[in-house]
DNA sequence: CTGAAAGCGCTAACAT
DNA sequence: ATGTTAGCGCTTTCAG
């Protein structure tokens, strides 16, 4: 029964493969230089109050000699936990998830924690698989996911918390959610509009399968039996750029005197689309978008849209997941009112 | 000298705290409860095609029954590795490195490698402090630092490799880098604004210390010199939207015929700006940007501009970040030409 | 205040 | 083909 390998505490190791990057300094080899219990060294490295200052500076001094970098590996799996949090969302490119992110990798890295992003490319089901995996590289998640189905979610809550749901609200789902008022914008989209003296209204549709669709066409579809004298017609689209531009003519042919865009780069495109046709926006058609994106104020005529708190859903999840990760409970779901900007895009129906 | 904890390899253990979530199985559990050693757990985890059919099942079982999911934390440990890379930008609401973290986040995604993403908000020295950081829970690092003076990159060459550098070229350092011929793009819009007649040109310029605006800003110096009869006036602008908008006065006061801005958000803002004073484009003045931007086809005229491969630099950079990683060696550094997309913004010189 | 020692959960020689 | 065993590098009781 061999009995060196117990007497070599912080001595001289075999070491078959290289973890480490080359020669890099152990915590061992500091203790070592600087005379000290690899304990002490850890200590040190962690501000413990407990150390002599002498130690300590003898310490620091042989770390920085070394250039010791603690291994982060190590630390994660001595410790429990990661110190990262993660993101998943379906498109990089849609800028409503480019604000999460944001919001989040700031807040996030103000509190030292690092950041790990993934994208689903639109896959619902992927989306969820990510999910999962991200979670194991990180002591909390942050989810978009727009198309995956309610029960999905619902199944995966316990091995996805600590979590926090954007953009959306699951019914059931142990997970605290920050999402928008979809209703409540097409509601204030709707009264503009109408206010104008508009009639035909047509809607440019997202994605089908998105959360945020449905709810946007849903309180559309109720407007005809609201409002009297009111029709609306309904076009599939998309959420590019590409879909709205490609959308235009469809949106004269249908004769609406408004166009409510899915959002602001559908109504950004149909308005280059309307452009390109000779229409005149807003003085033969008005129209208007959704988000606020920060190219909304610099199409022509200026975008009116709805504004929604974009970083401050990144700020806020995080927020969330720190309270959740420390214990704290998630707190209530919100759901934020989105708020009508009238900018130049609308105007008074023709005739 | 006690030998007990010699003694029990696989057995339980006393475990003081609790790293894993709450009641995690760990490959021991499943090992215990295949009738099997954790060695045979791992190499059928890992697919390991020297295992006993009939006992990989049984294996593959108890982990199914189990909930069992390897330890992130344990593998990257073991293995000496984390398998993910990191990104460090400047700034994500930047449309150009926006598209270079979605190029890297696909392609590493589809290598089965997390993503860290990490800003530093413009800030040279946080960005190579947060680059350090990353890289140590990182396998290899992307890394856009268009600030960061030469030296400083030069001196922590080693403590960041492997890595790759995007949009920016520093002599000297033995790390890829992927890069855009700046001087070409300007050279490129140059000839097409003379070719057009105009001879009084002013350039939008960007945040001063970014290395792509000194590069942009050299070649449109060396313009009047080479060009008989050209003139040049420098404004100071910035990168945003908000930068060129506010710029647009000082255009039309300058006298200008023709705008080269920094970048497609400066053009696009500028193109508001002018539309608001009434100055028609490219009636009266015409307008260029670089970038090419998904945005710069929707403008209104549409952005004549410098498209450079924003998605392909993203791609590269795994690819080449890759073939460090699995020590092939780096490759030669890449300079792309960008290319001159002429729209509708603009035309002949006045007059 | 410091050190010794026991893990954290997994992998990979090495031996069988 | 499978098991044994020795780590990976750090943290943290527990003694002193």
């Amino acid at each position: 029964m061999s009995e060196e390998g117990l007497l070599d505490g912080a001595g001289a190791r075999r070491g078959r493969r290289g973890p480490r990057p080359a020669g890099q300094a152990t915590i061992s080899r500091v203790a070592e230089a600087a005379g000290v219990s690899r304990a002490t060294v850890s200590r040190v490295m962690n501000g413990s109050p407990t150390v002599n200052p002498e130690l300590a500076a003898r310490v620091r001094a042989a770390a920085e000699a070394l250039d010791y970098e603690p291994s982060a590996a190590a630390r994660r799996l001595a410790l429990g936990r990661t110190g990262a949090v993660a993101l998943v969302v379906p498109d990089l490119s849609n800028p409503l998830f480019q604000s999460v992110l944001r919001g989040l990798s700031q807040a996030a890295g103000k509190a030292g924690r690092q950041l790990l992003v993934a994208e689903s490319d639109e896959d619902p089901e992927e989306e969820v698989i990510l999910a999962l995996e991200a979670r194991r590289n990180a002591d909390g998640l942050v989810l978009a996911s727009p198309r995956a189905p309610d029960e999905r979610l619902r199944a995966l809550g316990e091995r996805l918390a600590p979590f926090v749901l954007v953009y959306r609200e699951v019914p059931g789902l142990d997970a605290p959610s920050l999402s928008i008022d979809n209703a409540a914008g097409i509601g204030e989209v709707v009264a503009h509009l109408t206010g104008l003296g508009h009639r035909r209204l047509v809607y440019l549709a997202g994605p089908p399968g998105s959360a945020g669709n449905a709810e946007r066409l849903a309180a559309l579809r109720a407007v005809p039996g609201a409002v009297p004298g009111v029709e609306l017609a309904v076009l599939a689209c998309g959420s590019m750029f590409g879909h709205g531009h490609a959308a235009a003519a469809r949106v004269v042919e249908c004769g609406a005197s408004a166009v409510v865009a899915f959002n602001d780069m559908v109504a950004s495109g149909v308005l280059t689309g309307l452009r390109e046709l000779g229409v005149r926006v807003p003085g033969e058609v008005s129209v208007t978008g959704f988000d606020d994106i920060p190219f909304a104020r610099y199409t022509t005529p200026p975008l009116t849209t709805v504004s929604i708190p974009q970083n401050e859903l990144g700020r806020q999840a995080w927020e969330r997941l720190r309270a959740l990760m420390s214990g704290e409970g998630g707190g209530y779901n919100v759901c934020y009112r989105p708020r009508l900007l009238v900018r130049g895009s609308t105007g008074p129906a023709p005739g």
